[in-house]
DNA sequence: GTCTATACAACGATAGAC
DNA sequence: GTCTATCGTTGTATAGAC
C-alpha cells in the first residue's frame, strides 16, 4: 500500500478529533472511517489515547503554523494582529485546538492536556512578541500590557468560535473579530 | 421528604452539566450523586436528554441573571461593560452555558441547542443595548457597530474561559479581560 | 502488519415489584 | 413515586489466526 495504516489512522483521527472532540470519538468510529482493522490500531498505538495524542499534535501544528505565518509576517503590529484575527477559518467546525479545552477527558489526560496547553502558549508567545515590538516601536500606546492585549486577541478568536457554534451561524464570530479590529485601531498612535 | 426527588435530580444534573458537560454526564453518575433510584428519573423525565434540558435551563437562567444585573445596572456604557467583563467567575470550572457549545451531543440535540442559542442571544441583546445607548449618549465613539462591540465583549469572556482551562490557570482569562477593559477605555469620548 | 473474534464494563432505557 | 433487576448496545481492549 502506498500509505501505511498508521498514517491512515492518524489522518482519520485528526478529522474526527476536529469534528467530534476526543471523548466522542470512539476507536470503532476511527477504524470504520479509516477502513482499517482493529488489530492495526493496537499494533501501532497503545490505545485510543496514544493515537489521539499523535493526531492532536498534528492538528495543533497546523493551527500553530497558520498563526505563525501571519504573526511573524511583514507589516505593523496592528496589521499582524488584524491578519491573525481575520485569518480564514472554518468557523462552524470550531478550532481544532480550542475545542479540545471543553472536553473533560482531554483535561484528564496529561498527554492531551500538554499538547493543548503548549499550543496556546506558543501562539500566545508570538502574539506577545508582536505587541511588545509594536510598543517598542512607538506604534502602540505604551499604556497596555503586551500579555494582556495578546490574550485579548486570542480570546476574541476562541470566544468567537463558541458564540458561532452556539448560534450555528458564523456571524457572531465575524462580528466579534470586526469589533476587535475596530478597538485595535484606536490602540495605534502616530509614529 | 422535604425536597422531592425531581428537584434533587435537577440540582445534581445542573452541577454535573457544569462540571462535565452533557455527553460525559451519565444517568448513572447523576443517580449515584443524587442518591436516587433509576426508576425515579424515568418517572419524572423521559430520559437523560429531558432531564438535561431542565437542568441546563436553570444553569442558563443563573448565567443570564448575573449578566443582566450588571448590564442593566447603573452607570455608563463602559462602566457596565467593564462590570460584565469583571464579574466574579469560577474561571476554571468554565461557563455553564459556553461549555455546552463544545459538546457534539448538545449541538445534535435540538432542545439543548435551543437553550444554548437563546441564552447567548439574550445576553447579546443586553450588551447591544448598552453599546447602542452609549453611542446615542455620545459616550462611545460612533464609528463602531454596536453588535460588533457587544460580540467582542462576549467573545473575550468565552475565549478567556477556553484559554484558562487549556492552561489550567485562571491568569489567561484575567489578562484577556484586562486587555479588553483597556481597549474599551479608548472607545470612550468626552461627553 | 493486518485481520476477525471475543471479552468485559459502562451506556441509556425498560420491566415490574413494592 | 421509588426501588432493583435486567435488557440490548456500544465502549475500549485483548487473543490469536494469517
Amino acid at each position: 500500500m502506498t500509505v501505511t495504516a498508521r498514517e491512515t489512522l492518524i489522518d482519520t483521527t485528526q478529522a474526527l478529533l476536529w469534528e467530534r472532540g476526543y471523548a466522542a470519538t470512539s476507536p470503532r468510529a476511527i477504524l470504520d472511517r479509516a477502513g482499517v482493522g482493529q488489530g492495526s490500531m493496537y499494533h501501532h498505538f497503545a490505545g485510543k489515547e496514544a493515537l489521539a495524542v499523535a493526531a492532536f499534535e498534528r492538528n495543533a501544528e497546523v493551527v500553530f503554523d497558520k498563526a505563525a505565518v501571519v504573526l511573524r509576517g511583514e507589516g505593523t503590529a496592528v496589521g499582524r494582529l488584524n491578519a491573525y484575527l481575520l485569518l480564514q477559518r472554518e468557523v462552524l467546525r470550531g478550532c481544532p485546538v480550542g475545542r479540545m479545552a471543553g472536553d473533560p477527558e482531554v483535561l484528564e489526560s496529561p498527554a492531551l492536556r500538554a499538547v493543548l496547553a503548549r499550543t496556546f502558549d506558543r501562539i500566545r508567545a508570538l502574539a506577545v512578541e508582536v505587541v511588545a515590538r509594536g510598543i517598542e516601536a512607538g506604534e502602540l500606546r505604551p499604556d497596555i500590557e503586551a500579555a494582556e492585549l495578546a490574550d485579548t486577541v486570542l480570546a476574541v478568536v476562541q470566544g468567537g468560535y463558541v458564540l458561532a457554534r452556539a448560534a450555528a451561524d458564523p456571524v457572531p464570530f465575524e462580528r466579534a473579530v470586526q469589533g476587535a479590529v475596530a478597538l485595535l485601531d484606536l490602540q495605534r498612535q502616530e509614529i
